[in-house]
DNA sequence: GCGAAAATCATACCTTCGGGTGATAGGGTT
DNA sequence: AACCCTATCACCCGAAGGTATGATTTTCGC
């Protein structure tokens, strides 16, 4: 956690001094305004993108009677919910791992838990029982 | 699809002429340079969010009874949908060639047909994809 | 603050999977 | 008969996945 406010903290203070050096150099004429606006469009469309992925993947429990019931019942802890909820969604190790902003091995760590907690031992089995149990929609 | 599209259109145009009343605004200094930025930062967040929901969010099949034409479309055969089945049960290849009386090289190749047809590469993402299509339960 | 649970990462080893290629055989079409 | 599609099987190789073990760091409830 402490890692990511400062991961945020780092991404403003890099998005401030690019905006302030580019009022500069705009105020000194070096850029067009039509640089400058497009630079600005670019980048807060990014962070629209970023900010729309955040807000849009939110709950979303279609089911929730027997959905939270189940997770708590088996323990699964929250990462290891986001992990499943990739898993089912058909992507490898390498991809989760990077979406998720962690090493593959990380990733496998939580396939294991999840597969022990499931009591399977394979990833299509892990989809599957997780579908039985209304894990995942 | 059309509508879509002269939705798209209309977006586009009405943002276009907003930036253009905008800049001439901004050229005859009734505007400040920041609130100049400020709604050129919020739109184009929103429209970023709104990029980004468009992408982020699936393909989705709401009728549950498109499984026969869609199968006959991709040309999937009576086999390959009958490892499909297993497949989205998570069972290995091992197991789907015991329980299909056949070896597990003919099971990698139907698994390969599959992929083919459905356009992956791996057994989770058929299985997402299969159901994103409503070929399978 | 302390201890438990969760999250992170690594290394090693083995199994399973996927891609590529090729071959044989039967059923149906033209 | 010639042809195509499906089904069957084999072999190789590299990539991906799963198991085991151990370690460190974060987070959180008490």
């Amino acid at each position: 956690m402490k890692k990511t406010i400062l991961l945020y903290a780092l991404a403003l203070a890099v998005g401030a001094v690019l905006l302030q050096w580019m009022e500069h150099q705009y105020a000194i004429r070096l850029m067009s305004t039509e640089l400058y606006v497009m630079v600005l469009a670019v980048g807060f469309t990014v962070l629209g993108v970023w900010v729309g992925h955040r807000l849009t993947r939110g709950p979303r429990a279609a089911d929730p009677t027997v959905n939270r019931k189940a997770l708590d019942a088996l323990k699964i802890s929250d990462k290891e919910y986001e992990v499943l909820e990739l898993l089912a969604a058909g992507h490898s190790n390498r991809e989760m791992a990077d979406r998720l902003f962690v090493s593959p091995n990380t990733i496998k760590t939580h396939l294991a838990s999840l597969y022990r907690k499931l009591e399977v031992s394979r990833r299509t089995q892990a989809v599957s029982r997780a579908r039985e149990l209304n894990l995942i929609v």
